[in-house]
Parts: C-alpha cells; sequence; structure tokens
DNA sequence: AAGGGCTTGTTACAATTCGAAAGGAATGAG
DNA sequence: CTCATTCCTTTCGAATTGTAACAAGCCCTT
C-alpha cells in the first residue's frame, strides 16, 4: 500500500480556528488541492506545534478565544518564515490595513469560499518558492556567496570555499535575513528526517558556516544564537 | 525646499487602469506613503513602458478597453518579477480564483478603499525584496528596543542586549502600554503551559527585564506591579 | 496601627539548550 | 584499495532559563 496522498515534501498549512466546521471545510479543500493540513483550535497548541513543525503557510482566525490573534500574528510574521492569511469575520477597512501592516501576507473575510482560500494559499506558495531559484548570488556584509561556485568572497576578493550542508544552512538564512529562524524550520527544510539528535548536527554546520564568516564566537555579528528559539541573521541581504 | 517624496530607490508601483480618477486616487495614496508611481490608461503603453523600467508591484485593472487583462496578468507573471495586484469590478468567486490562478499574487474588488491598496502593496513589497519588513523596533522613555537583534539601546547608545524570555515580555508590555497586563494574560501568552508554579517564572523575568532597564527596585517607573491584577507598563511607545 | 495571610521580588541552584572540538562512518576520486 | 573530504555523532563546557527557597511588600482584619 502507498496511498499517501499527502507526501511529506508538500507544502504545509496550518489552520487556525475555533470552529471545527469551518476547520474542517478548510482542511478538505485543501487537502483535495494536495496540501497538508493541519487544524487548531486554540493558539497556545498551534504554537507549541511550531517548536516541533514548520508549515508554509498559516491560516489564522482572528476571534479566538483564548488570546490575541493580531500579537499572534505579528509574533508570526516576525519570528516565523511561513506566509500568513488572516480569516477573519471583521469586515472593516481599518481591520484589514492593520492586519496587514502587522505582518499578514492576506486578509479574507468571511464568509468565504473554499476554493478562493486554496487559489490564495497557491498564490502564496507562489511567491516563496520560486522566488528561491532565481538568482545564485548574494551580497551581505562585505561577503559574496557563489552558491552555483560554492565559494564565499570577502571584500578583498579572497574566496572561501563551502561545502554542500553549509550552503544549505547560509540559503536559509539569507532567504529570511532578520528574522528569526526557528530550529523547526531548519530541520525541516534542512534533515527533514526527524532526527532525535539531528540538532547537534545543525550545531555543527552552524558553527563551521561562522568559522567561514569570520565570527567572532564571543560576539557573533551576523549569525546570532537565540536560546531556546532558533538563530537570527543580520546583515542586508541583495540577491543578485 | 527638499521635497522629494519619492526618491529614485523607493519602490515603483505601476497602476494600469482606464479611468483618470482612479489612477489619480491611487497614485496618491501610493505617492502618500513614499512610493514612486507609474500611471497607464491603456495595455500598450503599459507595455512599452515595462522595457525600460521594471517595477515593483504592478496594479492592473482587468476591464481595459484594448486588451485581455487576464492575458496581460498571465505574461506578467511569467516574465515580470514583479508581484501583481488585480483590482476589478468582477467581484465572483470564479474570477477571483481564475486572476489568481494565472499569476496574480492579489485581487482587490471595486469599490476598493486606498489604504487597503496602500496596505497589500507593502505587503507584496515585504515578501519580495527583504526590505521594508515589519516593524520591530520600539522606541520608550529613552530606550530603543531592537528586536531583530535582541538589544537595548539607551539614550547615549549604550547598548544592552536582552535574552528570548525577556524579549517576550518586554514585548508583551510594549504592545499594550498604559494598560493593565493580568497576569493570567502573560502566562498563556509566554508560558503557554498552565503552569502550577510558572508564576515565580514570571517573576523572575519580570525582575530581570526590569534590572536591564534600570528600575529602581523601591521606585519602579516603567514596569508598576499592581498587587494582585498583574502589571502595567508605562511611557509612550511609537513603534518604527 | 499592628499583625496575619497572601502576593510579589530576589537570590541561588538545577535543568535545559547550545557551541566547539574530537572521533568515526559514508561517499567519491585516483 | 587507499586517501581525502564531508558530515554526522559524541562529549564536555558555557550560557540561558525554569524552579525552589526565602525575604519583602501589600491588603485586610481586628
Amino acid at each position: 500500500m502507498t496511498p499517501p496522498e499527502t507526501s511529506p515534501d508538500q507544502p504545509l498549512i496550518t489552520i487556525l480556528d475555533d470552529e471545527p466546521e469551518i476547520r474542517l471545510m478548510l482542511a478538505d479543500a485543501l487537502n483535495e488541492a494536495g496540501f497538508r493540513t493541519k487544524g487548531f483550535a486554540r493558539a497556545t497548541e498551534f504554537e507549541a506545534a511550531l517548536k516541533s513543525t514548520a508549515p508554509d503557510v498559516c491560516l489564522v482566525d482572528l476571534g479566538l478565544p483564548d488570546k490575541d490573534g493580531l500579537a499572534l500574528v505579528h509574533r508570526l510574521a516576525l519570528e516565523s518564515g511561513a506566509a500568513i492569511i488572516i480569516i477573519s469575520g471583521r469586515a472593516q477597512v481599518q481591520d484589514r490595513v492593520t492586519g496587514l501592516e502587522l505582518g499578514a501576507d492576506d486578509y479574507i473575510i468571511k464568509p468565504f469560499d473554499p476554493a478562493e482560500v486554496v487559489a490564495r494559499v497557491r498564490a502564496r506558495l507562489r511567491k516563496t518558492r520560486s522566488e528561491d531559484k532565481v538568482s545564485d548570488t548574494a551580497r551581505f556584509a562585505g561577503w559574496t556567496a557563489h552558491f552555483e561556485r560554492y565559494v564565499l568572497t570577502d571584500s578583498e576578493g579572497v574566496e572561501t570555499p563551502f561545502s554542500h550542508a553549509e550552503g544549505e544552512v547560509l540559503r536559509l538564512f539569507l532567504e529570511s535575513p532578520k528574522r528569526l529562524v526557528s530550529r523547526a524550520r531548519m530541520q525541516e527544510i534542512l534533515g527533514g528526517a526527524a532526527g532525535e539528535s539531528f540538532d547537534r548536527a545543525m550545531d555543527v554546520r552552524i558553527s563551521r558556516l561562522r568559522t567561514k564568516l569570520r565570527e567572532d564566537p564571543k560576539n557573533p555579528r551576523l549569525i546570532k544564537t537565540i536560546y531556546g528559539a532558533g538563530y537570527i541573521f543580520l546583515g542586508d541581504v541583495k540577491w543578485e
């Protein structure tokens, strides 16, 4: 038997809504379209799950009982690489503007048609994914990363080769600079395999990368560790 | 005077709509928000202009006289790196779905509020260019909190790093200043786990945060505790 | 206004998480 | 087959964070 309607490399969509019918309706439509889905009724459950999984798109209902939905959206926007789509009964323009301003990527008003939600989810995935492959060179903080040659060049032209594993980490950072990259997201993108002590391997990769970037271990300027949360890459990145 | 509302490195937004009033309304709102704009009444002009300039976001009205708007959107999506936002009077779900499937990044229905258009344009720019990110620094009482760097800066520029846990508390306060933050709410947002003696952990976090803010223990000026209720953060907060 | 009970602040310590060095399996070139 | 490279695993030390214990403060009752 091999009926994985949802293979593990399909995009993962989370649904956060306290109404079971809506969760079901959305999950059905999205599964139909070939996405993996995970539903949550409460924000706390959702946040707990975020520590172990990294969704690609998050559907968030603002009318949650247990938490301020907008604050959650704000934090998500900053700490997660996922696209955020607000689903709300509040239809005022001001609500939409503040929601988008806080970091949401889209805002859908209830009642909605599942087909439109699917279309908007697809639109978000298109942007985040297609952009990755376009360019293979990035500049940041005096460095230039050539991904096709696996080489780092400093401001004076000195070249430092980097390995494939190091490149994966570096690319992940350069694609979402100045944003917290959770360990879960790294694991999902890199190892994929739910390693028990794969965490250590990530540490090693990052350690190596830091060395090649000539970071001061006591005071890293580019790759900063956020204890208990993940990493954040500082520095302005420009892809070419 | 020096009123370059639109410096050349500001994002460029094109507006393609045959109604002059709408072009004007959109251009005004977008210029106000600091964007450069270029308006076009006909698709042919627009396409000619594309050869010499690369916009960051294209607003496209589907009801054009001289060409099929959807075909234009499709070609744009394939050939241009710009984000595409459809503006249309056609409000059917099917219209929106096909518009999005063809490569549009967003779909706004007429009549619209310019403020929402600006917010949606910003949302698109956030994703395509890494600049213009969500606000993540706050000023208050001489301090500046840089949440992406996890650093507090005082009025003289001295930096004090803060940890993730401390940042969560600080962010919570800065998101609702001069309002009572109940202990229960803090617990939900921070610990999540319905702590039995997690209360102490919050106290500790706040204690450490107060230390970094150089509060006088006997007379806290910023984080005031309301006995039996929670805390209140005094001080004018401005997010940037 | 004084004392008791509850809430909150602070300090010290323990548990958890992370960094870096060293050793070993897998892959590939010659 | 041997060597080299890469990358994972192990291990130990360092940093952050939760927990426990106790001191201090607030509020209410008497």
